[in-house]
DNA sequence: ATTGAAAATGGCTAGGG
DNA sequence: CCCTAGCCATTTTCAAT
């Protein structure tokens, strides 16, 4: 069964085929191919057009950051001045590289971040020194994610 | 020079091998041989020390969901009952697949979640039908993000 | 779209410094 | 911690269907 959805179009056979590589991005494609069915050159064919159809974004490893000591991880709504303009606020954002994710929002406040710190010393230094310093910043609420429960991509 | 944090000590070389990787999980072991100076072998013995410290959580191919139709993110804070564990909560959420993250906060709320969707009648459709639905959530707040401008990992 | 097989490239291990 | 060398596995291409 073919499903359709924005522009692209995928079976069941790429579905299994991009849900072992999400899986782990270094998964032989002989071994999928083993798994569906179908040569290894078959495979190699069906990635190359999810590549070029813009569906796979690409691959990373992914680090644990608990390893290199950081282990606290929190979200902050930051309040903009209204002459403070966003994009201004982001490129200084992008200089702290504590900020892992930076949004754009509607609701209470112009900016939601999340930020990656070692401890809590760490994330009150961020907050007083790198990000309540940024010109146009008026006010920001903190959350600290004590457990991240669900982490996971979009259901293929 | 080495540079401890954690647990866990690497140097420059081993930062030069995560870089290569967290950008493009694929990279070849020997054309970061190439680049760093060393043979294959080396880094290959790196890799494997790397991944035994668990600073390596896997790798994972990065799928772009606006080419499937999903293009609403948003945040949302849930306020649960005093009555109603986190734990049964976090279940309930699970079960929706859309809810890409599930962090237990500090602040206002027990627990803030990022959902991915396809257009804004879905995302009222996850609040409304499987959301507030779910035992002990008394209210939320959503924040839509408009625009994401950072993301990225950990600066090794 | 898929195949099988060839050709190219890369991954892995052993032995040694 | 690094190297070379050899072997094995995987990726990639291609003609053919």
């Amino acid at each position: 069964m073919k499903t359709t959805s924005g522009t692209v179009s995928i079976d069941g056979i790429d579905k299994t085929i991009l849900r072992a590589l999400m899986e782990d991005a270094r998964t032989p494609i002989l071994e999928i191919a083993r798994q569906v069915g179908i040569s290894g050159a078959a495979i190699h064919q069906r990635l190359r057009k999810l590549e070029k159809s813009g569906l796979i974004a690409g691959s990373k490893f992914v680090i644990n950051p608990k390893v290199l000591g950081y282990t606290t991880m929190a979200f902050v709504g930051i309040y903009l001045d209204k002459a403070m303009s966003n994009p201004e606020a982001v490129k200084q954002l992008k200089k702290i590289p504590e900020v892992i994710e930076c949004h754009y929002t509607t609701g209470n406040w112009s900016i939601l971040i999340k930020i990656l710190c070692k401890d809590n010393a760490h994330l009150m230094y961020l907050l007083n020194k790198d990000i309540q310093t940024i010109k146009g910043v008026s006010r920001t609420e903190t959350f600290i994610s004590l457990d991240q429960q669900i982490q996971r991509q979009i259901n293929i």
